[in-house]
DNA sequence: ATCATAGTCGTCTGCCTGACGATAAACACT
DNA sequence: AGTGTTTATCGTCAGGCAGACGACTATGAT
C-alpha cells in the first residue's frame, strides 16, 4: 500500500515528568496545580507538548529546566554539578486519558537532590514538593486534615510507576547518589535508601556495603558534622553506575 | 492559557514490535522486508499505526496477531496457551527518524516460543526469523555470504534495546519460560538462557537453581527424551514471576 | 557390549549478608 | 570537667548461596 498521509489519525504528544527528591526523610514528587480545565485546581505532574523539532528527551529536559531550573545530566558529560538524572519512564496512550483529544504522553523520570522551593511559571503557590505517599492516597486526608483530591488524568498511575522504577533502580545501580548533593556522607546516602524504600537499614552493614563496592564512592578527604555526632567522611559519586552484587531491599 | 487546538503539532503514533524467540540455539527476532519507500527492500521490525480508538497495548497486541498469529498473554488471564509475553519497551521520537513525517513509535517487546514459519500479510518471503546478531551487525556479511544491510529507520537501536531488556529481565524474573513451549525440560530452559545470554551454563548448578526456586517450575509428571540421553522430567511454568535471588549472568 | 549423550544428585569452598557487639568523635547538657 | 546523646566506623560470627566439579543414572546409537 502506498504512503497516504490520511491513513493515520493525528495525535498530540506530550512529556510528563515524575521529578523525585528526598526531603525531610520522605520521598517527594514535584506537583503542579492545574490552572485550567479539565481537572482545574487539581494537582498534576509537570509536563507539556513536544515541539515539532525536538526529540523526546530534549522535550523532557526542557520541561525540567522550566519547572525546576535543574539541568539534566547528559550521560555523555556527567561532570557538571546540580544535574538531575533523567530517563524515559513509559508511554501512556489510553484513548480516554485526556477528555479533550487523543494525547499520548511519554513520561520521564527525574531524580534530583533536595532543592529550594519550586516554581511553576513564577507562581510558587501552584507548585510544591509533596510526599508521594500523600499524592497517591486516593480520597483520604492529608497531614493538614484537608481532603486529598487524586491527581489529574492518569498521573497517579504514572507517579506510581515512576516511584516503583526508582525503588527498583537504586537496588542495582548507583542512582541513589542522584538524590544527594555533590558531596555527601554515607549516612546521608543511607537516609536516601531508607526514604525511597520506606525501610530502616542497619548503618553498619550499609556502610560496609557501599564503601566496599569499588567505584561507588570516592572519598573527597573532607569531613562534616552537619548531621550531628561524630564527624563523617565526605564522598562523591564514583564512576560505577551498576552495583554488582546489588543492594538488597529488605523483605516486607 | 486557555486550551488551543492549534498549540501543538500533530504526530503520527506507531507501535513497533521486537518479537524474540529462540531457534536452533540462537536468539532470533522477527524481521519484515519493507515493500515500499523509504528503505524499500530493507529489513525492518513489524509495526503499524495506532488506531484512533485503541490503546497502545491493544495496538501492539493487534500487530502481534497480524504478524505471527500469537495471542499476547493478558497478565490478568495467564492460563491460555501459545501466549507470548508482551510488554512496552520504550518510545522513540527523534524528529528525523522517519523522513516522511513526524512519527513517534512506541516499541513493544514480545517473547515467544519457537514458531512455525512467519507470515507477513500472507507473503512468507517477506518475513523471517533472523538471529539478532545478524540483524545488528552493520555492513558485514551474513552467514550466506551476502552483504547485510542495516535495519530500516532506527530499528537497529530498538532491537538492541529490546534484546538488552530481554537479557536483563530473565535474570530476575521467570520470563525465560515465555520462550519455551507449555511443557519443557530443565535442559531446554537452560538452552534458552544460554542462547539469550550467549554463554554456557553449568547444567548441574542450573538444575539446582531452577528446581530449588519455589514457584518457578512445577513438574507435570511426564518425561521426555526428545533431546536424547536420559529421560528428563517435564515442567511447566509456575506462578512465580519474580526470581529472588536472581539467576546470575556469568561475568564476561 | 560399549559408547556417547543428557539428566540428576552431592560435596566443598569462598563470598556475601544479616545480626549485633564495641569503639570513636563530636555536641549538649550540667 | 564530666556525663549523656548522637552519629560514624570497625569487627566478629553464623547462615545462605553460587561456582567448581565428582559421581551416578538412564536412554539411544554403533
Amino acid at each position: 500500500m502506498p504512503y497516504d498521509p490520511s491513513a493515520f489519525p493525528p495525535f498530540a504528544v506530550t512529556v510528563d515528568l515524575v521529578v523525585l527528591t528526598v526531603r525531610r526523610h520522605a520521598l517527594c514528587s514535584l506537583a503542579i496545580r492545574r490552572g485550567e480545565a479539565p481537572f482545574q485546581g487539581r494537582w498534576a505532574l509537570p509536563g507539556g507538548f513536544v515541539r515539532a523539532d525536538e526529540d523526546l528527551s530534549q522535550a523532557a529536559a526542557r520541561e525540567l529546566v522550566e519547572e525546576t531550573g535543574l539541568c539534566a545530566h547528559d550521560p555523555a558529560a556527567p561532570a557538571q554539578d546540580n544535574g538531575a538524572h533523567l530517563e524515559q519512564l513509559a508511554t501512556y496512550g489510553d484513548p480516554k486519558r485526556d477528555p479533550r483529544m487523543r494525547v499520548v504522553s511519554v513520561a520521564h523520570l527525574a531524580l534530583a537532590p533536595d532543592l529550594p522551593a519550586p516554581r511553576a511559571g513564577g507562581d510558587a503557590s501552584n507548585a510544591r514538593w509533596a510526599p508521594v505517599e500523600e499524592l497517591l492516597q486516593q480520597g483520604g486526608y492529608g497531614r493538614d486534615g484537608e481532603p486529598v483530591a487524586p491527581l489529574a488524568f492518569d498521573h497517579a498511575q504514572i507517579l506510581a510507576d515512576g516511584v516503583e522504577r526508582a525503588r527498583s533502580k537504586i537496588e542495582y545501580s548507583s542512582l541513589a547518589t542522584a538524590f544527594c548533593p555533590s558531596e555527601f556522607t554515607v549516612g546521608e546516602l543511607r537516609r536516601v535508601y531508607e526514604a525511597v524504600w520506606g525501610v530502616v537499614l542497619d548503618p553498619r552493614n550499609f556502610h560496609r556495603k557501599v564503601t566496599g563496592t569499588p567505584g561507588f564512592l570516592v572519598p573527597t578527604g573532607g569531613t562534616t558534622t552537619r548531621q550531628g555526632g561524630r564527624p563523617a567522611q565526605l564522598f562523591r559519586a564514583g564512576g560505577a553506575t551498576l552495583l554488582n552484587p546489588p543492594m538488597l531491599r529488605p523483605e516486607v
